[in-house]
DNA sequence: AATCCTTTTTGCCAAATGGCAAATGTTGTC
DNA sequence: GACAACATTTGCCATTTGGCAAAAAGGATT
């Protein structure tokens, strides 16, 4: 819980009792390797805060194949945004990808912290888009460069995650088949 | 203005009043095509609503090459989000295509916006989302499909536009090199 | 250890894309 | 119209990546 608190910090002032509210909402909730958080067809209705884990979201192309669209690490909110702002049925799917413990809030819950908290908006405001500034940031250079580089690109960025998830999220996330990926791994063993 | 003003209306309510102080703040500019908007190392001074024209943002990669992240068009907001908000220096350009009619806001008028209008916090909030997403939703899928298809798809999002940009702006947006869009421009009008 | 199942690696060849340079086309200026 | 400057197309060939199927490697269960 002291890891969101400090990471809401980053982006406005709390006072305890502003504090007190927030933990009031929050609710801790695990959810396993393989499972989802949020599911295409259906409404999100939470967005988490990833204390332990690792999850992934992805979507079914025109050719109905999966697609990784990003990963999430800890220390980073985990949410459907589309689906959960509007509280309308979504288009993608939130998984685990290894067994996950996350600080949930529920929609209503931030509709009150809305009200309650001077400032809160402002600091969602900041979330919102430093994160979503991340995920372009992240996926840009992915249309520009070769394979190889995304590849090391990606390991720059998941040292500790490039052996432990399957190698075909990995691959659809860089936009290639996992062949190539498993080609592109042993050159760079070399 | 007009336009502006049923731009916001969407995302939240305004009365007579709040409508004027918005108009208040709000300044008419022009940019010549080819001319900046905001660059790179520049702190972004304001944030814009584009009445005409075409603009794109642009970043140089790690090989030199300037790549083209995207385009923004008419009844859109244009804004180097990272240096506005935090009013610091950026690394990339916003560049006008066409000739450019927008109204624009300050960093302080935004900020004033802020605190006089109840609600303000929160439509911003809705259009940062909605417009970032948007950009997600159209970069993420030139990761995954091929040269073509791109194009295709480019050409359906962006009809008018194909052919008054430079190849090269297109042809780095889409991730590949001029030539090869040369031919597939060549292969797709057969 | 033996089996089954899934994931990853590999081989083979085809298709897509890149790199480079020359040719062609376009635009604006005098 | 002639010219220069710039943008686009094309040819040639090298490199990268894809598609498919078989082999190899890993994991889980008995």
């Amino acid at each position: 819980m002291e890891n969101l608190i400090n990471y809401l910090l980053q982006f406005g002032q709390l006072n305890p009792q502003q504090i007190d509210l927030v933990k009031d909402k929050a609710k801790e909730i695990y959810v396993k390797k393989e499972e989802y958080f949020s599911e295409a067809g259906k409404v999100a209705r939470q967005v988490g805060f990833m204390i332990d884990g690792i999850m992934r979201v992805c979507y079914y192309n025109h050719k109905g194949e999966e697609v990784t669209r990003y990963f999430i690490d800890e220390n980073n909110f985990v949410v459907d945004l589309n689906s959960f702002n509007y509280q309308i049925p979504s288009s993608e799917y939130v998984q685990a990808i290894t067994d996950c413990k996350l600080i949930v809030f529920s929609h209503s819950a931030l509709t009150e912290l809305s009200g309650t908290i001077i400032g809160w908006d402002s600091m969602v405001n900041k979330i919102t888009s430093k994160s979503l500034l991340q995920k372009i940031e992240r996926i840009s250079p992915l249309v520009a460069e070769d394979a190889t580089t995304r590849y090391l690109r990606f390991m720059e960025r998941y040292p500790t995650l490039t052996n432990r998830i399957p190698l075909s999220y990995l691959a659809s996330y860089l936009g290639i088949t996992q062949s190539s990926l498993s080609r592109i791994r042993k050159n760079v063993r070399l």
